[in-house]
DNA sequence: CTTCAGATTATCT
DNA sequence: GATAATCTGAAGT
């Protein structure tokens, strides 16, 4: 028989987190990030927060912060700094993807480019910290089509490991945030 | 208890 | 490009 019970796919498994963070923030790109119900967008900009990696909340261990990042995989991590929300999906025990920018999906997701404004168009805050991604409130969906090409660069913002290359982005999308240091697709090159 | 740095963003020059 | 806003968690005295 024909259903047409769910319009999307089941979320993303447990096992998909279960991996080098590296590798989660690559596959996340093009992936559904949706409040069961509300708004929901396509994942454009990640970041991961690796191992032996003092730019990591989880460098020194385990705090009253970072707890949640040391949950089972496909746990969402939520942050406040400088008055303003990050969210993030841990991968391994003290690491974790940071979602930067999502691209609307349908007409009711407010502008998602950075982790602040991704943040308050999903109603994320420390209220959201710890629930489940697999079967929680949010969830994350497969991505359906391809995504071109995707481009690598420095993490934005942090003062610690500058320059490893753990930005993930798809290249040339709109929602992308800044800096873009890959430059605009298309633009001569100096 | 006090000090301080920070995975951001809006606003200014 | 630079800086203020604004407040929490963490570390120091």
């Amino acid at each position: 028989m024909t259903s047409s019970r769910s319009r999307r796919s089941a979320p993303l498994p447990r096992s998909f987190y279960d991996r080098p963070t590296a590798v989660v923030a690559r596959a996340l790109l093009g992936c559904t990030i949706a409040r069961i119900g509300g708004p929901a967008g396509r994942i454009v900009e990640t970041e991961a927060y690796v191992a032996y990696d003092p730019a990591n909340h989880a460098f020194r261990g385990p705090s009253a912060r970072n707890g949640s990042m040391f949950g089972p995989p496909g746990t969402l991590y939520v942050y406040r700094i400088h008055q303003v929300h990050c969210a993030n999906a841990v991968t391994r025990p003290g690491q974790a993807v940071l979602l930067r920018a999502l691209e609307p999906i349908g007409a009711g997701l407010a502008d998602a480019r950075g982790p602040g404004r991704l943040c308050r168009a999903l109603g994320l805050t420390r209220s959201e910290d710890g629930v489940d991604l697999v079967a929680g409130p949010v969830r994350i969906y497969p991505r359906v089509g391809p995504i071109g090409s995707v481009v690598r660069a420095p993490r934005v913002g942090i003062r610690r490991a500058v320059d490893r290359p753990l930005r993930f982005a798809i290249e040339g999308n709109r929602y992308v945030s800044s800096p873009r240091p890959w430059g605009r697709r298309g633009a001569p090159s100096p």
